[in-house]
DNA sequence: CTAAATGCAAATATTTTGCAGGTTA
DNA sequence: TAACCTGCAAAATATTTGCATTTAG
């Protein structure tokens, strides 16, 4: 089943309708690479029908990730990002904070972790929408810049 | 040495002055249980001397965390928070995204991925930033509300 | 037809910045 | 005294909300 498929029945399953302006965020989400800022999505949305409000958009991607469709992260920056499942599932996110770079990378880096928090605390960590700060290989070996 | 006194050693050695609303600040992370809003901080500086400006509490907020006696996270509500790290050092935070509570664990528990992902790509956390969404053990029972 | 969604504009919230005057060393 | 710091006000940024109108089902 294709993604907008699944949208399609996500939305009608709760009542809620399907709209050219929710199937375009989809699509740039889809189409796009990696994280998109509720900003970077308005302008690609209005590529496609420049009269879509960021308003709009902001309130597609607050309903998006409940359908399991897209995924948010939060890096630090003051700037949420949105990011498409489909494709790779879900997975965590790097964050560089010289730099500024993004990468994601597979949930399975960390499963004794989660066991971990489970049985220290019994906190149940959600790692799919984790995002981990450090510094990536290139600005680790130039601390500066 | 006093967390004051580094404080001041801190500030010297770098050429910054130690003011009163510097202290205050400081005082009211060290007084203070866990963490704190620019604006919860700058409430409770107020308490101390009321015209002590919130851009002042931002500015020393921006300052205290380069002289490793404060440490900040974005728990990804928009609302960036601060912690004095004398007490117990640097730890990773928890929190829940049902109830907003976030309790802090000792960074002991993740020792094996800081490997994984330093071997992985090359990427050196920096876990005393991180925070990890999920759910507390009350709300992991209760999922709702 | 009706509930839901949109566009627009205005409101909110958080953090940053410019600058004149005050303070630390 | 000189560089640094503060308070104030205004700006910048990010996100949310009210409401009249439009639209999906």
């Amino acid at each position: 089943m294709s993604c907008e498929q699944t949208l399609i029945q996500q939305l009608r399953a709760r009542g809620f309708r399907l709209t050219p302006q929710r199937e375009m965020v989809l699509s740039v989400l889809h189409d796009g690479e990696g994280l998109v800022t509720a900003e970077e999505g308005h302008s690609r949305v209005q590529r496609l029908s420049s009269a879509v409000d960021i308003s709009t958009v902001y309130r597609t991607l607050g309903l998006l990730p409940k359908f399991d469709l897209v995924s948010s992260v939060d890096p630090g920056d003051g700037q949420r990002r949105y990011e498409f499942l489909g494709l790779h599932g879900a997975h965590l996110h790097l964050i560089c904070q010289a730099c500024g770079q993004v990468s994601g990378i597979d949930l399975e880096v960390a499963p004794a972790l989660v066991e971990q928090l489970q049985a220290a605390c019994g906190f149940q960590a959600a790692l799919d929408q984790l995002s981990i700060p450090g510094l990536c290989p290139a600005c680790a070996v130039a601390p500066d810049g």
